[in-house]
Parts: C-alpha cells; sequence; structure tokens
DNA sequence: AGCAATTTTGAACAAACACTCAAAAAGTTA
DNA sequence: TAACTTTTTGAGTGTTTGTTCAAAATTGCT
C-alpha cells in the first residue's frame, strides 16, 4: 500500500491558535464558522476536511489552550509550590489590565455551556477537577495532607474570584493585598 | 384625548421571569425567541410588540433579575453587615447543590457578552460594580473606612469564587472551611 | 512526466435565525 | 350596542447559520 498523499498547505496549530482567539473572546455560540472562515483565510471546505465540524473545532482549541495552561502551571511550579502559585496569581491579576480581557477560556466554557452543550461543558469541568487535583498534590508536599483540600479549594476559589473580577478593572495593590489576607498560607513577598 | 384601550392578557413580569430562566441558564447567544415563544406561549408578534426585541428584552430580564438581587442583599444585611455578608455567601453554597444550578445571571453575562455584546455586558458590569460598592458602605461602617476597600474586594472574590466552583459540585464543608480562612474578619458560627 | 492520492475551492443547501405586518379578536368607554 | 383602540395571530420576510460536494488544483512517488 503506496503512501501517496498531498500535504496541507496550512499548519493545523497556527489555525487552532486562531481559533482560541475567537471562541475564548466571543464564546461557542457567539461564533459563527463564517467568523473563523475570516479569521483563518481557510474555506470552508478546509476547514471541514481538517477539522470536522464546529464542536470538534472547539474541542480542539479547548484541548489546546488547556494544554498551555498545564505546561505553564507545572513550569511555575517547578519553582516550588507556595513560589510557584503566588506567581501564576500575581500573574493572572497582571493579566487582569491588558486590552481585550478575556478572562480563562476554560472558566468562560463552563459556564455559557453547561446547560446548551453540556459535552463540552464536561470537557471545561474535568480540566478544571484536574488541575485542582495538581494543586491539592502540590500542596500536600509542602503543607500536608490534612490541609491540602481545603488549600487547594481556596487557591481555585481565589483564581476563580481573579479571573471574572478582572473584568471590573479594580485597583491591583487592593486586588493582591485581598489575595494575601485570603491566602495568608502562601509565601507573599514582603512589601 | 379618551383613554380607550385594550389590556394585555397576560402578565409581563411572569413573563419576564420565564425569560430570565432561559437566558440565565443558556445564556444570550444560546437562547432564540423561538426558545422564548415556546416556554412563554407566547407569539413573536405579541412578544415584539410587548418588549420590542431580543436585547431589549434580555435587558428587562436582567433588570428585574438584579433588582430581586438587589432587594435580597439590602434584607438580609439589615440584620448586621458581618452576619449579613455570612448569611448570603452561605446561602450561595448552599445553592451550588441544587440540579440546574447556574451561577449568576449577571455573572454570566459579564463573561459571555464583553466582546460580542458590549452594551449588555456594560450593564452588567455597572450592576456588579454598584454591589460592590454597597459592600463597601456596609463594611466601612463596622469595620471602618480604611479596610471596607480591601474587605469588600475580598467579599467580591469570594463571590466569584463560589458561584463558579460550584459547577464542580465540591464538598460543601470544605468550600465553607476555605471560606473561613480566606474571610477570617466576618463573624462566622462556631462550630 | 505521469499517476494516484489528498487537499482546496466556492457555489450551493436546508435549517434556524430575528423580526414583520395585515387581518382578526378582544377590551374599554359611552 | 356601537365606536374606538389595543392586542393577538401566524404565516411570511430576508438573513445568517452550519455544512456539503463535485470539480479543480496540488502534492508525493515512481
Amino acid at each position: 500500500m503506496a503512501t501517496v498523499m498531498a500535504r496541507a498547505q496550512f499548519d493545523k496549530d497556527s489555525i487552532l491558535d486562531k481559533t482560541i482567539m475567537l471562541f475564548w473572546q466571543q464564546g461557542y455560540h457567539g461564533t459563527s464558522m463564517q467568523d473563523v472562515t475570516a479569521s483563518t483565510g481557510l474555506k470552508p471546505g478546509s476547514l471541514y476536511n481538517s477539522f470536522g465540524n464546529k464542536e470538534q473545532l472547539f474541542i480542539a482549541s479547548l484541548e489546546r489552550y488547556a494544554q498551555r495552561s498545564a505546561d505553564k502551571m507545572k513550569l511555575v511550579m517547578s519553582h516550588g509550590t507556595g513560589k510557584g502559585i503566588v506567581m501564576l496569581l500575581t500573574d493572572m491579576v497582571a493579566a487582569r489590565g491588558k486590552k481585550d480581557y478575556a478572562s480563562c477560556f476554560i472558566i468562560k466554557t463552563q459556564l455559557e455551556l453547561t446547560s446548551t452543550e453540556p459535552k463540552l461543558a464536561k470537557l471545561a469541568g474535568d480540566y478544571l477537577s484536574r488541575t485542582k487535583a495538581q494543586y491539592k498534590l502540590a500542596i500536600a508536599s509542602e503543607y500536608g495532607e490534612a490541609l491540602s483540600e481545603v488549600y487547594a479549594t481556596s487557591v481555585m476559589m481565589a483564581i476563580f474570584g481573579i479571573r471574572v473580577y478582572g473584568y471590573q478593572q479594580p485597583n491591583e495593590a487592593d486586588v493582591l493585598e485581598s489575595l494575601r489576607l485570603s491566602l495568608h498560607w502562601l509565601p507573599w513577598e514582603n512589601h
């Protein structure tokens, strides 16, 4: 069986990076496949030939985004659990100021699609569960098993708080001070 | 000028209560006007004659929801600021367990529509700002002006955390314990 | 160069969308 | 009851939606 085939003329990953931005900012129902063809330059036929349909394209986008988040978390946490969490939270607080701020793609998916696209929402929920499990594991090794569940819960809730509160453009120092108060067990830098 | 007119055969508010449920659960883009006619029993003509268009119907729904939230907050806080906040947060944690849990309509609106329907997202953002301002005012009178900004920020972030984390169906006791730790200055009941 | 497989094209599709409107029905006053 | 106004009806508007497909172009291999 000869392996004779023509290669695609575009890079799937760079297409996904563009659809991530669309779905992330506009949501699943708020993004049309024509938005996608306009943004990527792909014709409908190529798009469907490569990615199947809208749902599968969304799943591929979400997976790529989640993988990147997980990679970043792993990298930062290698500096130590407490220090790593402080760095991650600080980064999230800083991201809030940027223009076109769009919270977190996974969180937005969970909120938007729980009722209308439960299959996609479950995907998002699973990513969030896995993230929490990773935090718990890391926290357990540095702060002990007993506290790890409640501490991991606190971290997750703090992340959700930051990501949603970001839209309000609150004072950065106030948010950081609030986090310092809430997560007093983390090794915040003295200021 | 004689006031001669036929009265509507339905109650606007009870129609709005039904559209609130639709928009709240499915979002703006995820809800079609046909969903609305199916759910309310109204024919398209009646619907448009009474509420204008989809955007205006959504605004009316959001306003009614926000008014109810504000009323409840005012009522509960009349028992005292600290006690009131504890009661509100405890209620939110309890709501998380119910089936068809759908976070908070206002928060979901902010996340879904910031990019595609900025006018509607701004409405939601304004409600959240007003809510925070009320918390700050109440906190200032019981805990002092100096702490009120950071404490109010903490409360808002805790609310966002609870409302999003609710989808994960976490252990209720863990969430409450995490809140007790984070908002240690509130008068939590001993347990 | 020539063949076979894949990819690209873009016009076209049915379904769903937000919304309209002329005619019929119903309500209010006199 | 009659006159007047508003409301209800539901088929129908044009547009946008997600998706398809036969034909053309491109690619890899011999």
